[in-house]
DNA sequence: GAATGGCATGGTAACGTCAACATGGCCCGA
DNA sequence: TCGGGCCATGTTGACGTTACCATGCCATTC
């Protein structure tokens, strides 16, 4: 194996007894080529099963036609979603896309694994904390922040859900149901989702003219939930849980179950991103979903249109309320 | 932006005094550098800011370093969990890695994508089914496939956790409580992991004498547990499941609990994988444990062997059971 | 019929790197 | 003292592609 040398333009043009230029014009959609000469070097490449070289394109353009997409993990369901979509939207756009993991050394790193292997521009996932924290925005390098706050002016492209607006619709459903209160199972309080999630459900409550219980606080995982739901399970005037996650509302119930009490007839319980495994919860989770194929469409052609010139823009895509057996009328 | 032209080995070697092979030398730790001189480049380096051109030494060696990774869907955790372990074990060899998702026409326009964008190798994530239907084992690139059958003197190598050994496990442990008999949610028909979880479960129930009853069937998801195991709910006799994967032992406690089935007081489960949130499912979930990041490490090892001229290998990855309350002794 | 312009195509150089070969200094043994 | 060999370093060219400019042909116009 091997030693047949790959195929490249020359061998193209000399089948098709063109020059390389002309190849070049037909693989790149030149307007001005003759059809009768494109035909024959398209038959040429065919025949020969020729591929342009990437890597000798990148070298010449500067572009690799890459992006990156920068994650601190995928245990977390959403961002296996996340990841999953923008793979689809970047591959429908002829973009490879590399993938980086977050060490325990923040986003630099990261980043720098990006820049050397030439990447046009960069997906950040749920890592506001970390990008504010590390990084003095890569001004040299393309950038789509998911879920961070918008800072005016900002250098990059924000891309996200509508968290405030789906946390203050599944709190006012829960208060419609006739519960006097709602209580917060929150996430890390380092992350824009969660501190949006907060703000909506707060706001509800303020709305309705509640008051704002104190917040109890998770790490996303379903471990986190239950350990953290143990305090409102064990408090019998709590009637309503909104967990800022799925994973959270899963450790949640299991809390609320170990202390007697029974969804939804005692406590109704509300999550948020409808996971595939939601629906199967027992009971099934009322919960507001994102739209992650969306979200991952809408950043892949942010950073598209940034890398060819393009303006910078924030984009929010709304959430939806999705109705299950774990919510019930009060009493 | 962007009129700084990027840092290249001239500019170190003129900085630094040297010539540009100097440089080339310092920068692929050649030994044949006086420690001076190397250390004058080095300082030249950082001064300037200097990182490798990946493109142009892809062009020049023929290597990109950087490997594919195709997946099928990233829904099911366990494959979200391999590729974050398959990313850091690549980046922990100073490999970039790439990843696409298969669309509706089978692994081959996968395969094309990766080619093109000249990756030194490809790891395939449970898709013995699409891989052995589609492509006729591109023998020019260099693969390495996790789970699935070992063809005699495959062009490739595997690595695969211990499927069956798991599955007997756990079915040997459901015997062990008392139960006469036990149960199988099977993975899909098309699946290796889903071929081998069912022969060890045959196995087990054979070693002990005992009768195989038929199996049902689902598709990996909780959704498809939970109608495929409606009718093992509904038969009093069963009292001992195992389900293929958590995910689908999820859908199968929600049908046994809707059958007014207990868990694991009328009927044990058991699941296969244990992704983080098994340990949360109401009640906690025995399980089998892969270890995923073992598995990444060790197809990322063996890939690049195989990338630096090393021979083809399988290797099969030990599971651990791991009990918890949905297993119980029988009366 | 000659000048003009548009259009298809070709020639050349350069992107940044590394492999192969070349060079020149020094040490060591005969 | 001289030749051979080793070692550090330099020179050259090529990987495959595309940008820029040049060329030559044909149709159009006065």
């Amino acid at each position: 194996m091997g030693d047949a040398r790959r195929v490249s333009m020359a061998d193209v043009a000399e089948h098709a007894g063109v020059s390389g230029q002309t190849v070049s014009r037909v693989v790149n959609a030149s307007p001005r080529v003759d059809p009768a000469t494109r035909a024959r070097v398209e038959a040429a490449m065919t025949e020969l099963g020729y591929r342009p070289h990437r890597a000798a394109r990148a070298l010449r353009t500067g572009r690799t036609q890459t992006i990156g997409l920068v994650v601190s993990t995928l245990a977390n369901v959403g961002n296996s979603r996340m990841l999953q979509a923008v793979a689809d939207a970047a591959a429908a756009r002829g973009y490879a896309l590399t993938v980086v993991t977050l060490g325990p050394d923040g986003i630099g790193p990261g980043f720098e694994q990006l820049r050397e292997q030439g990447v046009d521009g960069v997906v950040v996932l749920n890592e506001a904390s970390a990008l504010a924290r590390d990084a003095p925005a890569p001004l040299d390098l393309e950038l789509v922040v998911v879920d961070t706050p918008g800072a005016d002016g900002a250098a990059y492209s924000i891309v996200q859900s509508d968290h405030a607006g789906g946390a203050h619709q599944a709190t006012a459903h829960l208060l419609s149901l006739g519960h006097s209160g709602v209580h917060l199972l929150a996430g890390p309080a380092a992350s824009f989702a969660a501190d949006e999630r907060e703000r909506g459900w707060r706001e509800a409550l303020v709305d309705a003219g509640r008051e704002v219980p104190a917040v109890v606080r998770g790490d996303w995982t379903a471990a986190s939930g239950h350990s953290a739901a143990a305090a409102l399970a064990a408090d019998p005037t709590v009637t309503a849980v909104f967990a800022a996650n799925d994973q959270m509302a899963l450790g949640a119930i299991r809390a609320l179950a170990e202390a007697g009490r029974r969804v939804p007839e005692d406590v109704s319980v509300v999550g948020f991103d409808d996971i595939a495994d939601a629906a199967d919860y027992r009971p099934p989770l009322t919960t507001v979903r994102q739209d992650f194929d969306v979200l991952g469409v809408r950043a892949v052609a942010a950073l598209v249109d940034g890398i060819e010139g393009g303006r910078r823009r924030t984009e929010t895509i709304l959430t939806t309320l999705v109705t299950r057996a774990s919510t019930a009328r009060r009493g």
